[in-house]
Formats: C-alpha cells, structure tokens, sequence
DNA sequence: CGGGAACCTGACGAGTTCCTCACAACCGTC
DNA sequence: GACGGTTGTGAGGAACTCGTCAGGTTCCCG
C-alpha cells in the first residue's frame, strides 16, 4: 500500500495538508495548482491516482478529468467546495472513482483514497492480502487454506492449485490441461481424466448437492468453470 | 452496463425507490429487508453489487459487509442515516467501495453505482475478454458462453465454434466445409450436410421464428452467414 | 520396512452430442 | 408451372464425454 498520488488542488494549504496525509499513510505525492501543471505532472509521473480540486485555474477540474480519461485509466477523486447535485454528477459522469464535498475530514480522504487504490489494483506493492475469493470460496495461497462460505475446507496440494487457479478467473473455463499443469502433472505425463477426479472430490468438499454443482461447473466437450451462477 | 444488484434496505418505500432506479438504467435487482437475508441473498444471487443500508435488523451492515468481504469480492456501497465520521471510516476500513450519507439523491446514488460497477469490472461486459458481438449475439470465448439479446444460451461444442467464427466477420458468408474445420469435423470426415442441422439447431436456440430466419441467413448454393442488420 | 496419503489409471454406465439418412420443402431457371 | 439441384427437418444410432469407483503406484514419514 504505498501509491503516487497527483494533488491538484489551487489552496496551497489544504494542498499541503493533504500532502502531508498522503506521506504519512506511506505514500508520495505530487502536488500542484492549476489544471495544466496537473495534464503535464500526470504525464510524466504516471500517477496511482489523482486528487482533484474543481476549481483550478487555466483548466477547472472537469477539463482536467475528461483529458485524463482520454488518455488513461488513472483513478480520480474528485474534491470540491461546490456540492450541487449536477455538479456531483457530472463529476461521476465524467469518470470520477469519487467525489468528496468540502468540508472534509481528512481520516475520510485516506479512507477513501484507499478505497479507490484497492478496487482499481493500483496499490503500488502487494502487501496487501493475496487471496482469491469468488463464489463463496476464498483460496489463501500464503497459508495454503481454503475456505468455503467461511468453514475451512481441507484440500490436498493438487486440489488446492487447481482452486487457486480458477477461483482467479471465475467464470473461465480451464480446460483439463490448463489445470493439469497447475498441479505439476505434466512431468509425468498424466491423462487428462485425473483432472475429473480432483474435481469430484472438489466437488464432494464444496458443493451442497456434488451431484447438481452449483460453483464447480463441466463446460462440456471443454473443461470446467468456477461460477457464481444465478440459480 | 447491466448489472444485478442486491439491495438490502430495512425502509420498504426506500427499498421500493432504490429498485425502480435500478431498473430504469437497466439492471436488475433483489430487494432485502434484514442482514441474514441479504447475506442469503448474496450466496444465492452472487449479485455484481450490494447496496446495503447500516441499519438492518438481525445483523447490522457491518456484519454483513464483513462476511460479504469474507467469501466474495463482491462491490459494496453503503448507505446509511448515521454519517458520524468514525462510521464511514469503520464502514470504508471494512472494504466498502463508497459510502453515501441519507438524505441522498437517486441520481447520484445511480451515478455511484455507475462509478462502482465500472471500476471493479462487473458490469456485464468485462473488457479484458474479447467478446465477440454481432446482430444481438454476443460469443464470449473465455468464459464459453453466448448470450441473445442478454438471455444466456446453451449451446453444444460445435454450435458454439460455428457461431464464434460467424460473429467474428459478420456479413460473410461461410462455405459448409469451412464450418465444418470449425467443429473439427474434418478428422472424421464427416458430410458437409453436417453443418446444416447444427446450423438448424442454433435457429431454434437464437431465431425468434426459426422456420424465418433473421440473423442466421442461408445463401444458396454457398453457405451460411451471420448478418449484423438488426431488422 | 510398514503404513498412510495423494495421485493416477482403467473401466463401466449414463448421459449428451454428432452424424447420417431419408424425405419434404424450397430456390432458381427454363 | 415444371424440373433439377439445394436446403430444412425429424429420427435413430454411432461416437463421444463425463462421473464414479476400485485398485495400483509413488512418495513421505515414522
């Protein structure tokens, strides 16, 4: 958890505490304030997010936005001491991960800029936890663990790298030897149809009813699928 | 931009509110009223989004985002009469991906969603898979699917790798023979008369009257093609 | 060296898919 | 409108896929 973060905010001192924030929490920051100088810091710094003030001189902070949006897919919060509804709109409209109202705590700011580096992936390094978690199934590769609508599930090595696997694209299909090879089959040139039975016991471990799989899906004539099916 | 979202909100009439926006933008929705529900819900529906009011009987927003976080990686915003600073940072920190304060407006609780939606990637049409759409018919190669006008389809393997090649090049017309080398048809020399009954099998699956087709066109003498035109 | 866990294989049955065949409907041309 | 070639369609059986189980092999540990 550790971003470079664009501060584009025209009063150097909520700038400035803003900064100060920022490197507390362990991140950078760039700070500047005016809407051009923002255009030309986010080129060349490449930033993990922006904090946006609306009201910047030369470009306000609706231009700003629409030119980063253009341009990249970095993260936007925007911050104004304008609170009318068509203005929170259309800052939303525009592509903003966030619109904060001033006045603000500053503890909400960082709640909030964590927030949008979490959902967007962009939190720098990857201390934050690794693990999986789709349809109800949650894989921790760091402890080797599994757990299924919260109870532990006990997995053997090659059922638990077959569940890592999928449960990191849910919805994809694997074909049998894409998830052979998750389970180091391949040296010993195994048959595809040893992928069936890890997923049968898979099966017998995470689904209420092994025989109508709900989570654990056959595409048939293809392979299999973690889903989180609407039933 | 089609999502189904779980609404869980102790308020009928706000529940109520909440809903029809919802399926004005054109998502679907399922309304809750206490925590174990939502959670039941949440399980059962595997929503792309839970919108989840703090004030739940039973068991609290808290407790349902911190199970929620636990099992899924489902988008949570959350909404709520308290706006005490303490409860948005317990209510960020717990993984929440906005936080909205009632009194509030529609339009920007429909312009948050929009923003939550579109920054976790759920909404419907995931742009990392190379969807190929055509004349109503989306074919998803990764995730093996095909949806008519929105309805998922069942389709056999070989349907599947006729529809995929035709709505890669919509317009074109396809001989039998090259359909066939879709289907790996080929190794076992099979007829090209083939290709006609799977091709009669996707009408009944994909034309709303199959003896006219509309989408899946005959050209005589040829072959078949895709057209995009929607009539 | 014995015991146990994990893994693979091979086989069988059940279910699904695919192809062929035959005939009806259709198209285009004369 | 008639004719030859082309396409639509239904049914049945061959071919394939998958779930499941029992047994055998490998590996690790005591």
């Amino acid at each position: 958890m550790c971003a470079h973060v664009l501060v584009a905010e025209d009063d150097e001192m909520q700038a400035e505490l803003i900064r100060r924030s920022l490197l507390a929490e362990g991140h950078t920051a760039t700070v500047v304030h005016d809407g051009r100088a923002a255009l030309d810091a986010a080129r060349l710094h490449r930033p993990d997010l922006v904090v946006l003030d609306l009201m910047l001189p030369v470009i306000d902070g609706f231009g700003v936005c629409r030119v980063l949006r253009r341009d990249d897919d970095v993260p936007v919060l925007m911050l104004t001491a304008r609170s009318t509804e068509d203005d929170v709109l259309l800052g939303l409209e525009l592509g903003a991960d966030d619109y904060m109202t001033k006045p603000y705590s500053p503890r909400e700011l960082m709640a909030r800029i964590r927030t949008v580096l979490r959902r967007s992936g962009r939190d720098g390094d990857r201390r934050a936890d690794p693990v999986v978690r789709a349809g109800g199934i949650a894989v921790d590769p760091v402890r080797h663990e599994v757990r299924c609508e919260g109870r532990p599930v006990e997995c053997t090595p090659a059922e638990f790298e077959i569940l890592l696997a999928m449960a990191g694209e849910p919805e994809r299909v694997f074909t049998r030897r894409q998830l052979l090879q998750c389970t180091r089959g391949l040296d010993r040139a195994s048959t595809e149809r040893a992928v069936d039975v890890h997923i049968m016991n898979l099966r017998k471990k995470l689904e209420a009813d092994p025989r109508r799989p709900a989570r654990l899906l056959t595409v048939f004539g293809v392979g299999y699928k973690l889903s989180g099916v609407r039933a």
